[in-house]
DNA sequence: GAAACAATGGGATACGGTTCCTGCCCCGGC
DNA sequence: GCCGGGGCAGGAACCGTATCCCATTGTTTC
């Protein structure tokens, strides 16, 4: 009944069966596996075809578990669904698939929660590292909480990778890998004042967000820097999608506003301001200007094509991935640097045909 | 120098250590973790305790080696870019972490060579199934390669999942999650037809890919039951992006083809098609109308709104993962089914602002 | 021709858990 | 008061693979 070598076709053939059937060692198979000890001629060639015969693969828990193994990156964001993240996802899952490294996606649908137990979950699985999309909120609270996780993952040989948040202070060993969100923001507001726009409605996001609050702050200098009076009134947060653009411009316009031009917090929200614009009879941008932040697809997908701040989403994750390994592969010794670095990536306008001069509409 | 039990905070503390500090057997540390035996409340206080002050988590490979481990599902799809696909793929990842699986994610790049590594890579991970996303080339060459695939999977106990993608012929143990596609593509084509447009310029994708096929075939049989002459000549083939639908457009204006209407293939031909109609200064749907296929928010946020056919794509990916963990779970005794199951879900039009009567352009 | 050496195969052990089986202790019933 | 049994803790046998260390064989050199 508990017969230990069923020998049988039942489960997976284990290195043993292919050991015993090739008349082998176990050491043998998988020295011809792995390739790094000699081994004769005939002797791969006996356990190759067992091998293909029996249709076997290693392991990968027992690897792992013996010290081999392939390394896994972890990439916990949001929603998948979300242009953005995942372009980061992509470079990230690309940069790891091309050094033969495994890549675990999980969601955390913006819950502290379910982010704490994915990160323990990551941590179970001996990842490589576990990279984090996406902006934070609450920004005492999202210190504490990252710093936490920072050293819990670094105890345990694993590394923690923000990719778009704001670094963690002090000496907390965790790499950050940023854009420059201020200066896309404030190059793009300028773009609009020289345009000779100067009542602007803004619609950054929501204001606990740190990205929203970058992008708003860096609106309201380029203002001051034009000389120009920035109205608070016509500031409006929300989130980052379309419907949110939709409403804060029909808003806007229900309520007589006055601007010529939308800075949008993202283009999915410029996507819905422009929606809102053109079913309430106004012409884009011979009426109204707009412009985006993120430069997805979606922007030259639209009609008139969206002036946006390009991030370059996908180089950030292939530079996330690049920095574990890097530090993972140069850990000779002790040069552990402790802290963690941080990589900021530049951002750019990106002109298209969504910005006018302001016309007769005052 | 080769001390086994350093007991120090090098590395990642293992069951012993938090055994060794508490005082008590491994066995009842483990005990206390899995919470499946009687554990007395003393001890379960003493181990808890111990547990997070090392922050101990348990080694996920060793647990699933000896037997226990979390349960993972392979995603497998050409590129985490593509709206539809990412909603698939959110579809099997929230489904999978609701049951506390895990999700895996590669891409293939279209590449048939990465696909197979891919495969074996997810085999020796152990993965509880395997879900490849997307539609298929090479129908004969598919088949046997696919069919390999799920006998490989069978007989290691894991099992594939083939979303959006022909089912496989014979008796193969795979499932295949497949939606209504030459119903939609037909019901889309007699909308416009039963809007009283006759020239319509098909682009439905490459001619090899067997999406495509469908989507042209139903057209031109939704053509033949209104008892209309189906004109090859207004049928473009491409890959299903903006570009082509851009290049396909406006290539066929210079060529002076006559038609009142585009059937794209996807709402991102769609999208692209618009695009190019527009810049040749054509209204839309005034002078010609547009229909897409997937119905991803892109489909809402053009400008007009395209009329499209809804694909339930995150509800694909959801039943993909619900197919797998009731087999998994239902498997007392022998239930093994053999052959796979076959769900094929509805699809249907959602009628916006892109289709009108044709107009004067002939 | 013998000894030293390179090449290569095999046995044993470790990796970190889970779980079966055994055994102790304490309680209740006769 | 003794014995049986239930509840709970510990020892040990795996899970499948990599690798250290030793044995064997064939080859080369003095």
């Amino acid at each position: 009944m508990s017969q230990r070598k069923a020998s049988g076709d039942s489960g997976r053939a284990t290195i043993r069966d292919v050991a015993e059937r090739a008349g082998v060692s176990v050491a043998s198979v998988s020295r011809v596996l792995s390739g790094n000890y000699p081994v004769s001629e005939t002797l791969r060639r006996r356990v190759m075809k067992v091998v293909r015969d029996l249709d076997y693969v290693t392991n990968a828990h027992a690897r792992s578990l013996a010290g081999g193994g392939t390394p896994t990156v972890a990439i916990l964001l949001n929603n998948i669904t979300g242009a953005a993240f995942a372009h980061v996802a992509k470079g990230v899952e690309s940069a790891a698939s091309m050094r033969g490294w495994l890549s675990l996606v999980g969601t955390t649908g913006d819950d502290p929660e379910r982010e704490l137990a994915l990160v323990n979950l990551m941590r179970q699985q001996g990842v490589a590292a576990v990279v984090l999309l996406g902006g934070a909120y609450d920004y005492d609270e999202y210190q504490l909480r990252m710093a936490r996780f920072a050293r819990s993952l670094d105890a345990a040989g694993s590394h923690l990778v923000l990719v778009g948040r704001p670094p963690l202070e002090g000496n907390v060993p965790a790499t950050t890998v940023d854009y420059d969100n201020e200066g896309g923001a404030y190059a793009m507001a300028s773009h609009l004042l020289s345009a000779g726009h100067r009542r602007v409605l803004v619609l950054p996001g929501h204001a606990e967000l740190t990205t929203a609050q970058g992008r708003l702050s860096a609106a309201r200098r380029a203002f001051e820097a034009y000389g120009l009076p920035f109205d608070p009134g016509l500031v409006l947060h929300g989130p980052y999608d379309y419907e949110h653009g939709y409403d804060a411009v029909e808003e806007s316009l229900r309520r007589g506003l006055d601007f010529t031009a939308v800075l949008a917090g993202t283009d999915v929200v410029a996507a819905g301001a422009m929606q809102a614009l053109l079913a309430a009879g106004l012409k884009v941008p011979e009426d109204v200007s707009i412009v985006g932040y993120d430069d997805i697809p979606l922007a030259s997908q639209l009609t008139p094509q969206l002036t946006t701040v390009h991030v370059p989403y996908e180089e950030m994750g292939r530079a996330a991935l690049r920095a574990v390994a890097d530090r993972r592969e140069g850990n000779t010794g002790r040069r552990r640097t402790g802290d963690g670095e941080h990589l900021v990536l530049g951002t750019h306008v990106v002109v298209r045909q969504s910005v006018q001069p302001p016309g007769r509409r005052s």
